[in-house]
DNA sequence: ATATCGATTATCT
DNA sequence: GATAATCGATATG
């Protein structure tokens, strides 16, 4: 059976995937994870953990959203045009980080899939912090004054990005399978009750693909409130 | 709660 | 020169 979730500060609203503060056992996700079709991998990637470690200090938080983005025939994907030298990574080996910077402000985070050759990866959304929640305050430049403030340190591409520190020449290229990195994603055995899938959120292009992956009722989804509950598009 | 708008820069046409 | 997988502030209901 699948076991309790992460560690997690007690002072985080109920209704989160907080469960109670025990030391768990997490694993790293293998790179195979993400040799497979980005819908399957973004799907799947909801309830595994983001995790930045820097001298010891560990900055982790739960994936609760997601959206897929497919190869050449995928307007809104960076791969569309094909090959070029900002996004080398999407068409390199799955379990990479792929790292761009957009609307002149902001770095945004995906993991790339299928394999190498194969272009494809899944951009993370929304985060649910676990650890290290006062690094990523100091990181996003913001003071905590309640519960419902945890809610501006990740839930947002943008928001999740500048909580970890992510930037493009720091990270671009990252292999999140690999034990040594200082990025990683891995999997202390949470369990997703109900995923949600809705059209993917910023895009002009292909907008009405549903692409987006989330984990229905969590409070650090982003987006919209009607893209947010039961009924956005489907279930599953 | 939803809508609109400005900021700011790498990348591509 | 236009655009973009966003955010935060402001305005309005």
């Amino acid at each position: 059976m699948p076991r309790r979730c992460s560690i997690i500060s007690n002072a985080l609203p109920r209704n989160t995937s907080a469960r109670r503060a025990e030391a768990i056992e997490r694993v790293l996700v293998p790179p195979g994870f993400y040799d497979r079709d980005p819908r399957r991998v973004g799907r799947e990637l909801l309830g595994k953990v983001l995790v930045r470690e820097e001298t010891g200090k560990l900055v982790t938080a739960r994936i609760v959203e997601v959206e897929a983005y497919l190869g050449t025939g995928d307007l809104a994907a960076h791969a569309a045009a094909g090959r070029t030298p900002r996004n080398q990574v999407l068409f390199g080996p799955p379990g990479r980080a792929y790292v761009y910077f957009i609307y002149g402000n902001h770095y945004c985070l995906n993991v790339s899939c299928l394999p190498d050759g194969v272009a494809g990866g899944v951009l993370f959304r929304a985060l649910e912090p676990l650890e290290g929640i006062a690094a990523m305050a100091r990181a996003r430049k913001i003071t905590l004054r309640g519960d419902r403030d945890l809610r501006l340190l990740t839930s947002g591409p943008g928001r999740l990005a500048e909580a970890f520190g992510i930037t493009r020449t720091r990270d671009n290229g990252k292999d999140f399978t690999c034990v040594d990195s200082d990025l990683r994603i891995e999997d202390d055995g949470f369990d997703v009750a109900k995923v949600l899938v809705t059209p993917r959120i910023g895009i002009i292009k292909a907008a009405e693909l549903p692409l987006r992956y989330l984990i229905a009722g969590n409070p650090f989804v982003s987006g919209p409130l009607r893209l947010r509950s039961a009924g956005a598009v489907g279930r599953r």
